[in-house]
Order: structure tokens, then sequence, then C-alpha cells
DNA sequence: GGTAGTTGCGCAATCGATTGCAGAAAATTT
DNA sequence: AAATTTTCTGCAATCGATTGCGCAACTACC
């Protein structure tokens, strides 16, 4: 037990302490360069060290090294529950490997998200996890060019030049797209994200493909483009539709925000989700098995792809000539109440399509 | 636009190009110091140190001045959507005031919250802003002996020698008795929270002297100890109590997971929540109001707190002696359907408490 | 015009580590 | 036993800033 706020202990206090040179001290403390240094002294400087409570200034260590042991994760949405769970994730894989994750919160706006960058480039973090990548972005141009370890999660940019962990949108909308099939629903809508981020892109892209694949005609008014990823832009863009057509009978949307916002706008029109109106969202984020009716939606893995980021980043942070690496991990539909019973015994009713694997 | 890899600009680039000493370009580049250099070579160094792109580098500064302009966040579980809004305050009010928030989930684990702890005071965080405290809590006590800036948030200590940003929850618990008892129940359960965190203690203790305040009797077998303020517990109590004494027609939570644990627990038994029994939640989170049937909740002011919090933090930033304060925010009712409708006509309606400040 | 008082800038030490290089001691070879 | 190699530890520079101190140059005063 120390008292008073005693100057924290440095290596030099633990080498006049020992008898050593502060240099032997760091040689015997650091596991790399330890056998250069006489097992005997090791003990010495171990125990002394020990004794004082030393603990390293990760300050000093970084200014002379350049390296920080530190990992920026960029988020766009924090108040999204999909993120948690990556996170979380996150956390688990980096802090046993030394490093510690800092969070931020870009709020999805690109300027707000070049300046936290920046910061962190600054303060030299040592690799980047980022959430928040558009399909072309200066941003991730930015870090390739600085050779800073990089993986993005969730979204992808549209060239293949950085690694990435992401799920299989186009077969997630495929699994969505024939459910609906099979209960019946034969005039489908969609809500799309928004096109310039790799997921409203290619889970509307998927969309299109598993309308075909299932035989039915993609009208393009039943298709409506919605600028974010919330419940408000869901609802808003819900009505439009219905004010272009109310004969459609089901609702693919690109995420469960989105479908959280059809929740609200059926509400308001009077109608019920299920019976009059099958909606299926996207993500399986957290209390959408509370809604009520359940929603049905496209389950992605969310902590794997958060370990998995991980994982992949510590690779390239061990060995910095790491290969680019591109994970796609595999969705599975989640059938609650939200798609209703089947309507009608479907014709011929088609078998679910196999994953293809994607890119 | 520049090409390869350069080695980032430092101070004396600029004072070689500048033509004057380091020492120069970094008093003309601080505004603290700047009045100390000629009009004119201050803007001959800013000139040059814009046209060369520099940029400070923090660890070579946190090095000297042993400050890190870095705000460390602990939160118990980022899953839980109580704390995105407070986080999103805290980088609001942090961000322009010069600070980088760096955030960390201790999952309620004692343990890893002392290793993330010790990581951030190694790396010279200049203030703390924890969600983690216990009513005793040893790492609070690490803090204040560091004299690292301190500001507790929805939590706090039992002693109050740290700032605090809370709730009034003896307040909201008044709230939500009362208006249960207005509903017309009398025989009304309770679902504590764990006693060694302020919030399930001042819940709990709010409880009882609300069911006093309404002439109710609060029958200790009807109160229900949860070990978490999680949804599995939150169930599992429910039952217990439930399985004591199928009489009571009412449960007040002291947290909305705890009421979500409920709303499965009902379902399981084929009851329905606000019908057969009324449930009531405590902080309004994210997409309660979505359940069905809506929860009641107690909402408290997420976003204010951590605004508050970041405030007060600044506050001790700067001025290192700044006193001690601590903050009480004032909770409201919202009422949803899971209280149902009033059972019968209240047969001497009381009115709603007042706030009573508290402490 | 000499002395005292300002003002503005440079010098050099410092924060706490890491690391290339040199040299002493020990081990090995001849 | 001398020469050579190997092994171990110390010396000192370095990372990129900040800052106390000192010294010119300049202003002001008598």
């Amino acid at each position: 037990m120390d008292f008073m706020a005693t100057r924290r202990v440095t290596l030099r206090d633990v080498a006049r302490q020992a008898g050593v040179h502060p240099s032997t001290v760091s040689r015997a403390l650091n596991p790399a360069t330890r056998e250069m240094i006489t097992e005997e002294i090791v003990r010495r400087v171990s125990t002394t060290a020990e004794a004082l409570g030393y603990q390293p200034n990760p300050i000093a260590y970084g200014l002379k090294t350049n390296r920080s042991r530190i990992v920026g994760v960029l988020i766009p949405d924090i108040t999204n529950p999909v993120f948690p769970p990556i996170i979380r994730a996150i956390e688990d894989a980096l802090g046993p490997a030394g490093y510690t994750p800092i969070l931020a919160n870009t709020d999805n706006d690109e300027g707000r998200e070049r300046v936290i960058l920046e910061n962190m480039i600054a303060r030299r973090v040592d690799g980047l996890i980022m959430a928040t990548a558009r399909r072309r972005d200066p941003l991730v141009e930015r870090c390739v060019a600085e050779e800073i370890p990089l993986v993005l999660i969730n979204r992808t940019v549209a060239t293949g030049e950085v690694s990435s962990v992401v799920n299989d949108d186009e077969f997630g909308m495929q699994l969505a797209v024939a459910h609906m099939a099979r209960c019946g629903h034969a005039r489908i809508a969609h809500l799309a994200g928004p096109l310039d981020v790799s997921t409203g892109f290619a889970r509307h892209r998927g969309f299109l493909k598993a309308m075909k694949a299932v035989g039915l005609k993609a009208d393009p008014r039943l298709i409506g483009l919605c600028n974010s990823f919330s419940e408000a832009e869901g609802r808003r863009v819900f009505l439009v539709l219905r004010a272009r057509d109310r004969r459609f009978t089901a609702v693919v949307t690109a995420n469960d925000l989105l479908a959280v916002g059809c929740y609200d706008a059926l509400a308001e029109l009077g109608l019920r989700v299920g019976k009059d109106v099958a909606v299926s969202g996207f993500n399986d984020m957290p209390f959408v098995d509370k809604l009520r009716p359940p929603l049905t939606t496209v389950r992605i893995p969310h902590y794997q792809m958060g370990a998995q980021a991980a994982r992949t980043l510590l690779a390239r942070l061990h060995d910095h000539g790491a290969p680019i690496e591109h994970v796609t991990l595999r969705p599975e539909l989640v059938v609650r109440g939200s798609t209703g019973p089947p309507r009608k015994p479907s014709p011929h009713s088609r078998r679910q399509p196999t994953s293809k694997g994607s890119r």
C-alpha cells in the first residue's frame, strides 16, 4: 500500500534499484529481447519491477516505436442495436492480443467521419475496423495510402483492395423473397437502403435477382429508396409506396429499422402487419423478436462478424504483409409472425435457394 | 496532393522552413503562448505550418505534458440500449472541447473493469466517466486516490466524494407506484435490481416509500431480487414471485429489461400483459414503445444525462480545483398500454406526488 | 548617452521509453 | 597461454514535442 500521489515508477527507477542500466531493464522486460540478458539478471530485474509496481508508459513507448497498440473502430450509428454485439466481439478478440479498441461514432456523417479518422491517424492507431464504408470512399483510400491496416465490416467498398467481413446480402434477400413467394405473395414491394453503401446496394440487387428467380416481376413502382437505415425513413417511404399503389401484399425491407418504420406506417393506416401486409426485415437485431407481431428477418451473425474482423486485423498487425482477405458470412432466415401464415397453398412450391457463395 | 508514405512533418520541419527555432514554432502555434511572439512571425509560422500540412503529434505532446486529451468512458453493458444515447451526448460535448472519448465495455465484470481502468490510467486519460459504479467501489476509490477527474453517471457511490449525474430514482418509483395505485391495483409486486448498485438500491427503497405513501403494504413476499438488469433475470424472478403468490395484479420493475423479462414470463404462462398483470419498467429505453402492449415506464433523460456528465467533467478538466458536483435529473412517467386501463374508479384518487429533489 | 526595464527569440534539458553500437568479460579455439 | 569468438551489458542518441532560462535588441527614462 503506497500513499500520496507518488510519481509513477519509471524504467530508470527499476534500473537504479536493481543496480543495472535502464536499457538492460528494457531488454529484460521485453520478451523479444529477453534472451539477450543473463537469466539471473532477468530475474532480479523482474522482481524489483514487480516490487516497485512498475508499469511501462505506453506514451513513451509509442513515441519511440511509433506504435500505439490501439485499434480504431468506426461505427456509423451506435444507437443501432446491430452494432453492440459486433463491438463486443471486437473487444473480446483484441483485448487478449494486447490491443485496446477505441470506439467512435460517426453518426453517418462524412465530415465527422473525416475528423475522427484524422484524429485516430494522428494518435497513430495501429489498425482500423470500419463499419462506415461507402461503396466509393475517400477515407478508405486515405487509409490505404497511409498503409494503415484496415478491415471493413458489414459494408465494403466497390473495389476489393481492402480486407472485409460482410454477409452475403444477395443470398439473404433471396431467402426473404423466396419465403414471401412461398407464402403466396405475388406483388412484393421493396424498401431499399441507401445505394451508396454496399449493404443497400447488394440487397437491392439481391431483391431484383430473387424476384426473377422465383418467377415474379419486380415492379419499379414498388421499389422505394430510403435515404438512411432508420425507422423514420422506413415509415416515410412505405407511405410513399402505398400512395402509389395499394395492391402490394408484402414488403421486403433492406434493414430491421426500415421494417419497424413499416410497422409504424401500417399502424397509422389501421392495417395489420402480417395479415394485411407481410413485412420482412434484415439483420435480426435485438428486440425485433419482441415486436407484435415478431419480425420475420434475415439473421446475420453479428458477433461472429466482429470476431472475424478482429482476427483478420490481428493477422495483418502481426504480419504487415498479410494478404487482403474477403470473408463472406452466410445469413439465415428467421420466420416469425410478421409474414403471417401462408395465404394460399403455393402452387408450385419452390425449394429454398442454396447459398451461391457470392462474389 | 502528396504521394508516397512521406514521413510526417514535424515541428522542426516547420521551423527549418520558416527559418526560426522549433521552440518559436511551438509558441507561435499554441494560443496560450502566442502573444510571446511577434505577430509577423506568428503569421509566417502559421502559413508554413499550413503549407506543409503540419499536424502536432499527440504522443509527443502527451509524453512531455503528461496529458492526453483523452477521456475514458466505462459502460457496464454496451448492448443495453440505454447507453447509446448517453454515449452520443458525451461525444457531442467532449469533441468540440478537444477531447477524444474512448469507450470501453466492462461487461459488468469487476475483473475486466479493473484491467480496463488500469489500462486507461496507464494511457494517462485526462478524465473518466463511469457508468459502472457500485455503491462501494474500490475502482472509484482508486481514481480518487490517483486524483483523476471523474464523473459517475447513472449510478453513484454510497459516499458522496465524487461528482455524479444520476436521476431521481426514488421519485421515479413513486411515479410508477402511484400510477399503479391510481389504476386500482392494491397487490403490487416489485422486481428489484441488484442492491449493490445505487440504481437498484434507490429504486427498491423508492418502491417501499412509495407504497407507504399511497397507503399500501409492501409485502416482502412480493419483492423479488434480480441479480442483474437483464431480460433473463426478469423472467426468472417473475416466475419465482408468481410461484409464491398468484394474487398480485401489478409488478413494478426496476428496469426495462426486467420488464421485458416479465413479458416473456407472462407469455409463457398464457397471461396478458396489462390485462392480467400490469407491468411497468424504468428507463424508457429505445424500442419499448414498440412492444405489444407498449411498456409503461419511467423516462430518464438519457441524452441530457450524458451531456451533463461531460459538462461537469470539462469543468473539472479546465480547473482542477473545481468542486464536486451532484446533479440529479428528474424523470417522468410515460403511460402506455402495459399498465392497462384503470381497473375500477380509484376510490380516493390521490394526486401525483411532486419531486422531492432527492438527497 | 548611460542605465534600467521590456520584449522576443534561441538554447538546451526534459518527458520515458527503445536500440545500434561499442567494449568488457567470459568462453572457446589454437 | 595467446588469440579469437561469443556473450552480455552499458553508453548515448532518438522519437517530437514543451518550457525555464538567458541573451540580444530595443524602448524608455533621467
